[in-house]
RNA sequence: GGCGUUAUGGUGUAACUGGUUAACACGCUGCCCUCUCAAGGCAGAGAGUCCGGGUUCGAGCCCCGGUAACGCUACCA
C-alpha cells in the first residue's frame, strides 16, 4: 500500500495519502477526503469525487486540486489533511473475529463480531472466525463450543472458521504451532528477534526494581546481543528460551488508524514483546500478524485496548516484508461507571441473555447502537417517509447492513445499559405475533429441555402438579432478591454472611456446574471458613431461590446455569452493599 | 509513573460547510386511557456541550493550554 505524504502547503500541514495502488487506465475517478484535523483528531470528513487523469496528478499539484474547493475549508484556521483514494482493484474484502476460548463467550466478542460481520455483508467480503487458544493455562475446553452456539444465535454466521473449513485454515491456533514456529524462525534469521534466556522469575525481580525506581515496567533488553558463547552456555545450563521482537532502539512507528488518523508510538514506548512462548505456542501479537496476512484479512476491526500494541503489530508486519491491513479500533463497551465492561458489573455473558430470555434481534440491535452508526433520521425524514420516532434506535440486522456506516461511530466508549437493553427487548417481543411469542417462549423459558430438567427435582416433593409452580418459581424468574430473615444464619452476622457469599461467589466462578465439582468445592470452603455445610447451603439456597425450603441445591443450580447463577449471586451481593451503605 | 485514546443531560446518540431557544430515544415525574399492571397517548423536569484562554458579528464545531476518565504498560488475549 503506498503511502505517500506532502509537506507544508500555504503553511498549513497538509498531508496526503494515496491509499490503495493507482489503476492502470489512465482515467479514474478520485475521491478527496477532506479531513478536518481537530485537536481531538475527531474528523470530519468532506469527499468530492472528480475525475482525473492519473498522470496528471503528481503530487506537487495536489495544492492546486485543493483550491478547487476553497470554500470548504478556511485556510486561515484549519489544518487539513488531504486523502486521495483511487477505487480500489484491490483483493475482496476478509475480516474476523478472533475470540479466545476462556471462558463464556463475552458481548465484547459478539459486539465486535457483529461489527466485523456488518462490514463484510456490506461489502460482499469474507467474514472469517479463528479461535486464539495459544493460552492453555487460561483453556478451557467448553468454551469454544459456546462461541459457536452464541455468535450462532444471534445470527452472525461465519463464512470460514474451525468448524466450517475454508481455504485458509486451520482456524485454530493450536493447530498451527509449526506455522508460527517457520515464521518466527524468519524472524530470528532476519535479525527482527532474538532469543532471551531469562526465567520467569527474573523478569518479576526486574520489573519490581524497575517500579520502586519510579522507572517504566520494560524488559532491559539484556539478551538483545547474546555472544555464541553466552547462548551456549545458557543452553548448557538448561535454560529455555522465549523468542522477543527486537524493537528498533530509535524512532518511532505510526499507522493509520481508520476512525482515528495517524497514531504515533516512539520505540523508546514499545516494549521487546515475547512472540514466542517458552512452551512453545506463540503469543497473540505474533499469532494475530501471521494469521491475519495468511488468511489475507484486509480490515482488522477489533476493541480499542489493541491500539497500544499495534505498533507491535505493525513492526511485524514490516519485518515479514508484508502489506498492512486498515485497522479499525472500536471503542470499548463500558459499565455504568465508566470501566471497561466486566462481569463484576455487569452480566458480560451471551449465555446470560439467551437464557434469561432476550431476543437475539434485541440484542443484535442493542449492540448496534453502542458507539453510533447508525444515522438518526432527521425530522424531515421522519415526516417525509412516515417513519415511527423510534425507528431512530429499532433496527434489524438488515438494516444494519444496509446503512450502517463506520465512519460515523463515535469514539467515546459507549456505557452498556441494560435499562434500555431491557426496553428494546420489550419493543421485539410485542412486535411478536401471539403465535410467534408463544413459540418464543417455548423455545427457551419453558422449553420441554429446560422443563424436563426441572420435574425430576420436584416429583417427590409435591402433592399436586399446581404445587410446582411454587417450587420452581425462581427458574422462571428474572430475579429474586431473599430479605436477611430469609438468607442469614442465626450463627453469623450479616457482615460474616456476606463475606461468606463473595467467597462462594468466587468458587462458583471458578468450578464447572456438574455435582462432581461443584459440592467438594463449596464443602471445601466451608471447612475452610468454617461454616457448617447446613449454613453454607442454605445461604446459596437462600441467594439462588429467595427461600429456604427448595428443590435439592446443586441440582438446581446446575440446571438454572451457570451464567444466571453467578448474575444472581452478584446482584444479591451488589444489593446488599448497597443497603449496608444506605444504614451507614 | 510512562505511553496512548477519549470527552454533548443519569444512559445511548443528533446537530449539514461555525448561524436562532442544543434534537431524538431510554430512564425519571405527572396526567389521560383503564377492573389492575403493562402497553399506548399527552405533558414536564433534566445538559449550555470537561475546564481556561483565543479567533470570529457569531463557537458544541476552528486554534492554543490544561484537567479528568478509560485503555495498555505479562512467557493474557
Amino acid at each position: 500500500m503506498p503511502r505517500i505524504r506532502c509537506g507544508r502547503v500555504a503553511n498549513r500541514r497538509l498531508g496526503l495519502e494515496l491509499l490503495s495502488s493507482p489503476l492502470s487506465s489512465s482515467l479514474c475517478i478520485v475521491n478527496y477526503l477532506i479531513r478536518y484535523r481537530t485537536r481531538r483528531e475527531r474528523s470530519r470528513a468532506i469527499t468530492h469525487q472528480f475525475a482525473i487523469r492519473l498522470w496528471s496528478c503528481s503530487i506537487q499539484h495536489i495544492p492546486n486540486l485543493l483550491q478547487l474547493t476553497p470554500s470548504l475549508y478556511h485556510p486561515a484556521t484549519i489544518n487539513t489533511e488531504l486523502i486521495m483514494t483511487t477505487p480500489t482493484n484491490s483483493a475482496p474484502i476478509r475480516v474476523r473475529i478472533a475470540p479466545s476460548p476462556t471462558g463464556d463467550p463475552h458481548v465484547g466478542t459478539a459486539y465486535i463480531g457483529l461489527l466485523n460481520f456488518i462490514y463484510a455483508r456490506q461489502r460482499g467480503g469474507q467474514f472469517v472466525l479463528r479461535i486464539e487458544d495459544t493460552d492453555r493455562t487460561r483453556f478451557v475446553a467448553s468454551s469454544e463450543q459456546m462461541i459457536f452456539d452464541s455468535l450462532r444465535w444471534l445470527g452472525l454466521n461465519w463464512d470460514e472458521g474451525p468448524d466450517v473449513g475454508g481455504a485458509y485454515g486451520p482456524y485454530r491456533q493450536s493447530e498451527r504451532t509449526e506455522i508460527y514456529r517457520e515464521h518466527v524462525e524468519m524472524l530470528l534469521a532476519s535479525g527482527h528477534a532474538y532469543r532471551s534466556y531469562e526465567t520467569p522469575e527474573e523478569l518479576d525481580a526486574m520489573r519490581k526494581s524497575q517500579l520502586a525506581a519510579k522507572l517504566p515496567p520494560r524488559y532491559n533488553g539484556a539478551h538483545r546481543e547474546l555472544t555464541p558463547a553466552q547462548i551456549a552456555a545458557f543452553e548448557a545450563e538448561g535454560r529455555v528460551s522465549v523468542v522477543r521482537l527486537k524493537v528498533p532502539v530509535e524512532g518511532e512507528t505510526s499507522f493509520r488508524d481508520e476512525l482515528r488518523g495517524t497514531v504515533t508510538f516512539s520505540h523508546n514506548n514499545v516494549d521487546d514483546q515475547v512472540l514466542l512462548k517458552s512452551d512453545g505456542f506463540p503469543t497473540y501479537h505474533l499469532a494475530n500478524v501471521v494469521d491475519d496476512h495468511l488468511m489475507r484479512i484486509t480490515d482488522v476491526i477489533r476493541a480499542e485496548e489493541w491500539i497500544s500494541s499495534t505498533p507491535k503489530h505493525v513492526l511485524l508486519y514490516n519485518a515479514f516484508g508484508w502489506d498492512l491491513p486498515r485497522f479499525w479500533h472500536m471503542p470499548l463497551l463500558r459499565n455504568l461507571d465508566k470501566s471497561k465492561i466486566s462481569k463484576r458489573k455487569n452480566p458480560v455473558s451471551v449465555i446470560y441473555y439467551r437464557e434469561s430470555g432476550y431476543l437475539p434481534q434485541a440484542l443484535l440491535n442493542f449492540l448496534g447502537l453502542m458507539g453510533g452508526g447508525m444515522a438518526q433520521p432527521t425530522a424531515e425524514e421522519i415526516v417525509s417517509k412516515g417513519l415511527n420516532v423510534k425507528d431512530g434506535d429499532i433496527f434489524s440486522l438488515a438494516k444494519m447492513i444496509e446503512s450502517f456506516d463506520f465512519k460515523r461511530i463515535s469514539l467515546g466508549g459507549p456505557v452498556f445499559d441494560l435499562t434500555k437493553l431491557k426496553w428494546m427487548n420489550g419493543e421485539y417481543l410485542r412486535a411478536l405475533s401471539p403465535e410467534n411469542f408463544f413459540a418464543a417462549l417455548r423455545e427457551t423459558i419453558f422449553s420441554d429441555e429446560y422443563l424436563s430438567r426441572i420435574a425430576p427435582l420436584v416429583q417427590t416433593r409435591i402433592e399436586t402438579l399446581a404445587q410446582f409452580g411454587d417450587m420452581t418459581d425462581f427458574f422462571f424468574k428474572d430475579d429474586v432478591m431473599p430479605p436477611p430473615e430469609v438468607f442469614l444464619p442465626k450463627k453469623h452476622t450479616l457482615e460474616e454472611t456476606l463475606a461468606f457469599a463473595a467467597e462462594q461467589l468466587t468458587v462458583l466462578e471458578a468450578t464447572s456446574f456438574t455435582t462432581e465439582e461443584l459440592e467438594p468445592a463449596l464443602k471445601k470452603l466451608g471447612v475452610e471458613k468454617e461454616w457448617s455445610v447446613k449454613d453454607n447451603f442454605m445461604l446459596l439456597r437462600a441467594i439462588l431461590t429467595g427461600k429456604t425450603a427448595s428443590p435439592p441445591l446443586l441440582e438446581s443450580l446446575i440446571v438454572f446455569g451457570k451464567a444466571r447463577s453467578l448474575d444472581r449471586m452478584r446482584r444479591f451481593l451488589d444489593t446488599q452493599k448497597k443497603l449496608a451503605n444506605q444504614r451507614k
